[in-house]
Formats: structure tokens, C-alpha cells, sequence
DNA sequence: ATGCAACTTCAAGCCCACTTGAGGTCAAGA
DNA sequence: TCTTGACCTCAAGTGGGCTTGAAGTTGCAT
């Protein structure tokens, strides 16, 4: 058990962050010794988790459906499987994005944006996109 | 040449955000009729690639130094290769997020986040960003 | 017992990335 | 010529994700 600023020490992230976070069912503290709130271990697990999925572009409401707010998460499979396909999607377009950038690097085009791998290369990752996009329109429930 | 309408059914981004981009010069209209902007086909690969950067979650005005906002962008190498490398941190983490939520759905341990597997999926990846953000401490110039 | 550093609450503020609304202008068709 | 409607500008508003500041409360060392 520790208190707020050892968390903070340990996860990089603000005492004022800790507290949002916990006021919006994100996080949880165990206890208080007096006013202090006190932690246990498995929160930082949770902070990693956050941390990451923050990374891949969920907002704090969506990391909060999938992890849920308690020690015990409710993990539906359904939700899960839905971010998971959804962080494929980021990565192949952060993929098409690197590999479009380490080109232009080399590219000796005048200009970039006209020469065709490069348009090839972006073209790929924005129809995967824009594919995904009309499925959602379709199908608004899956989202 | 095109106008704000077709831009925004062709690229999906709405009229006033695409205003928006060129207040802020990360796109530009070539001239007017009338009153009504006028566009040429590069800006829609121009915005395909402001797309794929949020995606990867660059802000917008991380975007506009990478691309500039002329025609013919300034593109300077170093920063192309520190977004790139960004984005290859970013591939790592995205994907230990990912491979984690699809052992959490086919894992039966009681506690999700205290099954061992997990964990070390999970801290990989945060020790690669820990490690990063160490060094853009030490070395505060090339974050 | 007293001080004080480290915590606490709560409301307000801030930055980013837009959106909205009010009021204005223009080009083309009836 | 007159209307229509799609565009325009500019200022203010919105929502997410925090941070900041003022004022209060504690455990612990002296």
C-alpha cells in the first residue's frame, strides 16, 4: 500500500491526473490513511493499460467501458474483440504513414505529395479507412 | 478545381473544419469564385495525409511543421525521421495492446490484470515508453 | 503542543480541435 | 430584376482532458 505521490513517482503520471482519474471511475484508491488515499499494487497495472490505450487513440470513456471501473472488470469479450480489430485498423495505417514518410526521406520528386508511391502508399491506408467507415455507417451498432 | 462541397464529400471532413485547416495553414485554396474557395486536387492527398498523422496522434501543429503548408513543403529529413521513429514506438505499443486484449478474452484467470501474461505484455511496452521518455528528458532538444 | 509538508476538496481555468450561429455576399436560374 | 441557396466571415461556444489556485486537514518530527 502506498499513497499518491510514490504513484505518481512511479507511473510518471501527476498527483491531479491520479485524482481526475479517479474521480471519473477510471482508477480506484483502497483506502485513506487519514485524509491520504492509498493505493495497491494492481492499480498500476491499470495506469499501464490506460496509458496505453490512450496511445492507441481510445478516449478515456472508451478505455473505461472495456477495462471498467472496478478490480473485478466486467470484460465483455465483444468489446474486446471490437478494440483489438480496431488497433489493426491504426496500425496498418500507421504503418502505410511510416513507410510514406521514410520515403518521401529518399524521394527525390520534386514534389512529394505528387509522386506516386508516395500517393500509392497513403491512397492504401486511407481506402482501408474510409472501407471501415461506410462499414460503421451500415452497421452503427458495432462501432 | 473544385469547391468546398466536393472537398468535403470527397474527403469526408466538413466544410468548417476544412476552413479551419487553412486558418491555421495546414491546407491552402488556390482562389475564389466569387466569394467561394477554390481547391486543386493536391490538397486531397494533403488531407489524406493530416488524417493519417491524427491518426497516429500528432497534433496538428506537430503535422504542419512534418508537411509544411505550401504547395512545396519545406519537408526537413530529421524531422521525417523522428516522426517516423515516433510512429514505430507507437507500432510497438499498439501492438502489445493489442496482443494483450486477445489474451484477456481467451484468458480464464480470475483477475485479468493479475494474470502473469498479461502483465509482461503490458510492461514491455511501458518500458519501451519509459525508456523514451527518460531519454527525451536527458536530452530535451530531439523530442 | 506546535509547526509544517504533504496531502485534501472544489471551482475555475486552459489548450486543442473543432462547431455553431448571426449576419453578409455572390452567381445563376426563373 | 429578383430570389435562392450555397457559400462567406468572425466571434463565441463546446467537449475532452487535464491543471491551477485557494482554503482546509492531517501525520509526524521537533
Amino acid at each position: 500500500m502506498f499513497d499518491i505521490s510514490e504513484l505518481s513517482r512511479a507511473s510518471g503520471f501527476s498527483p491531479s491526473k491520479l485524482r481526475y482519474y479517479e474521480e471519473i471511475g477510471l482508477i480506484r484508491s483502497v483506502g485513506r490513511r487519514g485524509l491520504k488515499r492509498l493505493y495497491e499494487d494492481e492499480v498500476k497495472t491499470r495506469i499501464s493499460l490506460i496509458s496505453l490505450a490512450q496511445t492507441a487513440g481510445f478516449s478515456l470513456g472508451e478505455i473505461k467501458e472495456t477495462i471498467g471501473s472496478e478490480g473485478r472488470p466486467e470484460l465483455d469479450r465483444t468489446v474486446l474483440a471490437a478494440r483489438a480489430d480496431a488497433i489493426d485498423v491504426r496500425i496498418k495505417e500507421l504503418t502505410a504513414l511510416r513507410d510514406g514518410l521514410r520515403h518521401v526521406m529518399n524521394c527525390t520528386a520534386e514534389n512529394h505529395l505528387e509522386c506516386p508511391r508516395f500517393q500509392r502508399i497513403i491512397r492504401v491506408a486511407l481506402t482501408k479507412k474510409q472501407a471501415d467507415a461506410k462499414r460503421s455507417k451500415k452497421n452503427p451498432d458495432k462501432g
